[in-house]
DNA sequence: AACTATTTATAAGA
DNA sequence: TTCTTATAAATAGTT
């Protein structure tokens, strides 16, 4: 149909192909309109094109969804088992993880201990201690790093006195030659909270709850 | 097409309707036939007619299945979903308590600890000890178990030795009368491997494996 | 996207 | 259902 006879091949060139595409889907998607109106049916069309693009027809009234229950049920056939069965054993799967890590956590808070063997309860002991050997460690660390910081800013701040003071003690002096000593102070015995001002009281992230 | 121009409206006579039906579905089916061969597409139609019968055309090559998964795929769209949605939400939420608990047990492990503030690794700490506390003293309560179970078979022992010696001293203070005070031990300084008899060397269940 | 020469689909009738 | 055929509709190639 159209100026020539088409040979029932698939079409090399690419843009022809493109736009023969087109064009019969329209066609088709215009009969299975008419289809729809005219006996009264339920039409579902899906196409996916050569360049994996997706296009889809379906009657009105309806959803694809409907007439695939409908399709399963008068051919008996089953789209979805293998789909659900699929699902079922991966959640299967990820719910034993959790328990398996539950019980870790509710052992490791002293909890569902019973069962254990003496050797079980030494190995968790163990697991336990160097564990908190690391914490230990990494909070040492950022103690240390925090002390650093602080130590820094005070030399700032020392820095900064001592030539407010210079300047003060130079009028200080004309009055009071004794002033200079009074202010002297070598930072080290502060209790200031040094790096905390921005932590505030909410609650520790990691504080487990059992469950 | 044919003769005279079809009104686009439901054929009322049974009988022209059905075979209209037939006629153009066998024209859909056609269409999609060469759609599927002229432009490289892969082409679904599933039609249920005003009498509730199911009819299918799918391209050579590819299943209805395979069909409805790239569609979905490339439609975004997802047919299952009113089937799956809780299970995948539940999935979901599975997945997410997962990656909490693990996170957890690394951070117990001594991992993970570089995104955490001084506060929150002192709260890991705390409850680390909390743990480890409860899991001494479940430690020492299994141990004062087996060793009053220990006792108990000791003293057994030792009752059947005495009987054994009763008459045995009968025999030997017929020929020796210090032998009997050599023989006596109070039971509490054995070194006996108590308990472990059944525990073999395997794996110890509540080593964590990290990740 | 629009045109148009042709092919194709199909409604009605047999 | 299938065949025939007049006619409507679809569309390949072109612009």
């Amino acid at each position: 149909m159209g100026r020539g006879k088409m040979e029932m091949k698939r079409i090399e060139n690419a843009t022809n192909r493109q736009v023969t595409f087109s064009k019969r889907r329209n066609g088709l998607f215009k009969k299975a309109r008419e289809l729809t109106i005219l006996c009264d049916a339920k039409v579902s069309i899906l196409i996916c094109s050569s360049t994996a693009k997706a296009h889809e027809y379906i009657s009105p009234s309806t959803t694809t969804k409907q007439l695939l229950d409908l399709y399963q049920k008068t051919l008996r056939v089953d789209l979805w088992s293998s789909h659900y069965e699929k699902m079922l054993e991966n959640l299967g799967a990820v719910e034993q993880v959790n328990r398996i890590l539950k019980k870790q956590i509710r052992q490791r808070m002293g909890e569902s201990l019973n069962d254990l063997t003496l050797e079980e309860l030494t190995g968790l002991e163990q697991d336990i201690l160097d564990g908190l050997k690391i914490i230990h460690e990494c909070k040492d660390q950022v103690l240390a790093r925090q002390i650093n910081t602080f130590k820094r800013k005070v030399r700032g701040v020392q820095k900064e006195n001592k030539s407010l003071q210079d300047g003060f003690i130079i009028n200080a002096k004309e009055e009071d030659p004794h002033y200079e000593y009074e202010l002297v102070d070598n930072g080290e015995h502060c209790d200031s909270d040094f790096g905390f001002q921005n932590e505030g009281p909410g609650i520790f992230a990691l504080r487990l709850q059992p469950n």
